[in-house]
This record gives C-alpha cells, structure tokens and sequence, in this order.
DNA sequence: TATTGTTATACTCTATAACTATA
DNA sequence: TATAGTTATAGAGTATAACAATA
C-alpha cells in the first residue's frame, strides 16, 4: 500500500494503523532520548524553549495547556529552566497573578543546541534514507497527524 | 505543500521537519496518557503486552532492544506485569540463564483492552477526520517513520 | 467565585552501578 | 570472559491535593 492508492479503510486497518502509530510515539520518544545523552537539558525542557522561540512569551497554563500536562508539572518544569538561566520571568502588564516566560540569550543558544543534536539526526534521516516523494508523505502525514492530536 | 509535488528540501526545511516530528512524539505521547486515565496497565507495559500480542514470547534482553531501553528497565516493567498476572516466565529450553516472557489468558485480555482505550481515539480519528488519501499518507509515514527509527 | 500559580507528596520510567548464575 | 538477569539507588516527568494571591 502505498499514498497513490486510496482505498477505504477497514476496521481492522484502522485498528492496525492506530497501533502503529501509539507503538511509534514510544519508539520515536526513545530514540530521540538516545539522541540526548549529556544534553544540558531534558526533552520536556528542550520542547519548552522551542515552543518559546516559535511562539514567543507565554504564561504558566498557556504553556502547560499546549504542552498537554497540569500547571504543576509546568511550573516544575519551567522552575528547572529559571534556575539553569534559560528562561525568566516578567510580570503581567495588567493580571498581577500571571508570569510572563521568555527566554534568556543563553535559552536561545541551547535551542539551536536542541536543532543540532536532538533533531538532527531526524534531519540527516529525511536526507538520507528517504526519496523526495517519501519526505513529502512524511511531512504531510506530521501535519495530519498533530491536527488529530490537537483535537479533544 | 502536498504528498504530490516532490521537491528537492533545503537545509531550512529539512530541520524544520525535524523539529516537527521531535514535537510530535511528545504530543502524542502525552495525548495517548490521557486516553490512557483509569487504565489498570501503563503506556510501556502496554507497549511491551502489545509486542508480546504480536510477536510472540521473548526474552528480557530482547524485548529491551526492542523497546530501546536497558534490560534492567525491562526487568522492572516486567516484574510489574508478572506481579498483575499478565505476563509469566517460563524456562529457556536450552540456556538456563534465560525466561521466556509470554502473555497469560489475563494479559491477552488487557491487550484488547489497549486496543480499545488507548489506540481507540486514534482509529477514531484517522475514521472522522481524515479523506481516503491523508490516511494513505499517514499509514505509509508511519511506516518510513518506524524504518528511520530503527536506523542506528 | 474563578483563575493563576506554588508547595508537598507519590508513582512511573529510566538510568547507572554492582552483583549472581550460567554459558 | 561474555551474557542473562536481579537488586539497589537516583533523577526526571507527571499527577493529585491543598493552599495563597489576584481577578
């Protein structure tokens, strides 16, 4: 089966499909671990401050609710990168409650640390193990694939 | 950009499709948690029940390659599963040194269980939201994906 | 009352180190 | 010596519960 041929799908392709992909959100979590061996930051880390450079400043829940985890776990999250200098906090203009996070000069040098060693690897794959064609069905697959994750 | 212009990437694009996939796997992980709330087994006994589904008894050390983590990791998650009666040992045939790890009658049970709550949203998803084509793209994705993973 | 955020506590996942038993 | 597996310990990630401050 290939992109070209467009059949409908079967429960049981459907249910194939779907363990597939649960079985390589896990497989790629792992390997990219591996990929991060004596990083100076942690994966959870590493997806805040890139969000942070996509995004720009954003508060605790905002973060927490993009990310798909409780505030707590963010605010424990976000306390690990205040206290290794690559993120800090600005007051609210106008809710005293909230925190404006954004990051430091050095939490945009370890962004670019996080493309080199934790995503190349990725990059150098696309390059070299697929054709044009595959790396666009891989790249359009990621796009469906984070609509279908973003949806309650 | 669809699956049916294939152009050569830039560097540019390449590492930003690289940045994607590494985003993805953590949503998706942390997604597939929380359709995971009130189950009796965790994403990676889950994972490991599933693998057993599939290919049949394996041993420690070759279910921890498989899963890319150390067998001692391994060996935890198993003594979980054995502890909940899902999983049991049986003697290597020929090495005394080594257990066959195999799925009980309770464990086969679980896996369906798997299927239905963890993997269910997904299969719902790829149903509901995507055309005959997109789920073409991502069933072949999933499959590069899985192949890259492997790579060394 | 609702929202933002913090502190305290616990469980899971994974790792490293040190060990035993068997090949 | 090398391999399969266990035990002990620790760090990271996340969760729930209870709380304080602000809206």
């Amino acid at each position: 089966m290939t992109a070209h041929e467009h059949q409908p799908p079967s429960p049981d392709e459907l249910r194939e499909a779907a363990s597939k992909i649960r079985a390589l959100a896990g497989q790629l979590t792992r390997r990219l671990r591996e990929a991060s061996e004596g990083a100076d930051v942690t994966m959870s880390q590493a997806a805040v401050l890139s969000r942070l450079d996509r995004r720009g400043p954003a508060t605790t829940v905002e973060l927490a609710r993009a990310e798909r985890v409780r505030p707590q776990s963010m605010g424990a999250t976000l306390a690990a990168l205040e206290d290794a200098g690559l993120v800090e906090r600005s007051p609210h203009p106008t809710d005293r409650r909230q925190a404006l996070i954004s990051l430091t000069a050095e939490g945009r040098r370890q962004v670019e640390e996080v493309r080199r060693t934790r995503e190349g690897w990725i990059a150098k794959a696309l390059r070299e193990e697929l054709d044009d064609r595959e790396r666009a069905v891989v790249v359009e697959a990621v796009g469906l694939l984070a609509r279908l994750v973003e949806e309650e």
